[in-house]
RNA sequence: UGGGCUAUCGCCAAGCGGUAAGGCACAGGACUUUGACUCCUGCAUUCGCUGGUUCGAAUCCAGUUAGCCCAG
């Protein structure tokens, strides 16, 4: 009996690839994409290893009709607009700092879309990331990057579960970026190298001040004062929705040499600006952990720890400080810890787990 | 009302007779599956104003205006 899987495609080329192959594996393919925003995108919008794509869904049907599988538009708006829109901007009321993209992974593209495959009867989600999942020696699943893959994408994915995890396939991790284009030209998908998608993708022109304003009308904090860390008044900024830290740019403060966001004070409405070694820490506290190569983390567990996306890493020890509660800390200061972003721990290649950002101090 | 000092890009600030440094801010671009960071590029035909001296002045001189300081 064969499996039957279920493509999240998005119209790009990877998605568009992991199709392909899957099918060619013998699988049972439904190519689905996921209508997660309220508007039509104006352009189709592809991806290039990235995220959504706000829909594309003529590219992705043009795909799956070339490759003679079932193809399907399902709406997740609703469940989008709760996990990640209105997460986005409740974070940001908190004066903290959201990766819309890892809530977006697990509870919509991962627990929503698996929800529903499977009660279509699938066994099986798939991606186009260029990242590999495998069961540990300790029956455990977890995610290591494509050795070839220059771009992580392990970190936004740390939040998946087990049970998600085990019913996903990733099949375009095995092959490196140039031999997914090939293939894509081999079998002549209608899908060309388009630009990648950037930014935060139901914001399209970037302006996520006046989006948030757009969607809580009246509720966005006003203006209050820039202050230094002795409460020195320095100047006027626009609400503290508008900053994060470690933040330069826009402040529209000249002090003769560069000034950072340091501290967002939601209680009193004051940013708090500061030189650049003021913005860095040894120590971190995070809470909402999710465990993926390992079960649990040890006190002095040694790991690798990202602070962002982009970060390269850097040693750590982790501590449990109470339930759900860890204090990592790290062997040289980390730059700009945001309360809201996450905090990824590796284990050689592979995720250990991962746990949201509450800030230096508990 | 006397005396002194200072007036150069939004902010700070070089310049001291030879044809406007730099930093910050700002704008645009690159990078980026979030926000940031970082990087690249741009940014005073003009030096409070008006005259004068000079081949040539932001730089010297005179007057004028404004601000600051000290006397009253």
């Amino acid at each position: 009996m064969q499996k039957k899987v279920v493509i999240g495609m998005s119209g790009g080329v990877d998605s568009s690839v992991c199709a392909c192959l899957l099918k060619n594996q013998g699988y049972d393919c439904i190519g689905v994409t996921m209508e997660i925003w309220r508007e039509k995108p104006v352009e189709m919008i592809s991806e290039e290893g990235g995220c959504c794509g706000l829909s594309a869904v003529d590219d992705a049907r043009r795909v799956a009709s070339k490759l003679g599988i079932p193809y399907y538009v399902m709406n997740f708006r609703d469940i989008f607009q709760k996990q990640v829109v209105d997460y986005f901007c409740s974070e940001y009321l908190n004066a903290r700092t959201p990766n819309p993209c890892i809530a977006c992974n697990r509870y919509v593209k991962w627990e929503a879309l698996l929800d529903k495959s499977i009660s279509i009867g699938a066994d099986y989600i798939a991606t186009g990331h260029y990242a590999r999942i495998e069961k540990l020696d300790n029956n455990r699943y977890s995610i290591k990057n494509s050795i070839t893959a220059k771009k992580d994408q392990t970190y936004a994915l740390y939040n998946l579960t087990q049970e998600q995890l085990s019913r996903t396939l990733m099949p375009v991790g095995d092959y490196t970026k140039d031999e997914i284009r090939q293939i894509a030209r081999d079998y002549e998908l209608p899908v060309a190298g388009k630009k990648d998608s950037q930014d935060i993708c139901f914001i399209p022109d970037g302006d996520y001040g006046a989006f948030l304003d757009s969607e809580m009308p009246g509720k966005i904090p006003g203006q209050g004062n820039f202050v230094d860390k002795f409460g020195n008044i320095l100047g006027r900024h626009k609400g503290i929705t508008h900053y994060t830290i470690g933040q330069r740019k826009g402040l529209g403060i000249a002090m003769g040499h560069p000034i950072f966001v340091s501290e967002i004070r939601p209680e009193t409405n004051e940013v708090v600006l500061g030189e650049n070694d003021d913005i860095f820490s040894p120590v971190l506290y995070c809470n909402k952990l999710n465990m993926m190569a390992v079960e649990h983390f040890e006190d002095g567990m040694e790991v690798l720890a990202k602070i962002r996306y982009s970060h390269a890493g850097e040693k750590a020890k982790l501590y449990n400080v109470g339930n759900d509660l860890l204090r990592v800390e790290f062997e040289k200061p980390v730059r700009a810890v945001t309360p809201g972003q996450a905090v990824v721990f590796y284990l050689g290649d592979y995720v250990a787990g991962g746990g949201t950002i509450l800030g230096t101090k508990l």
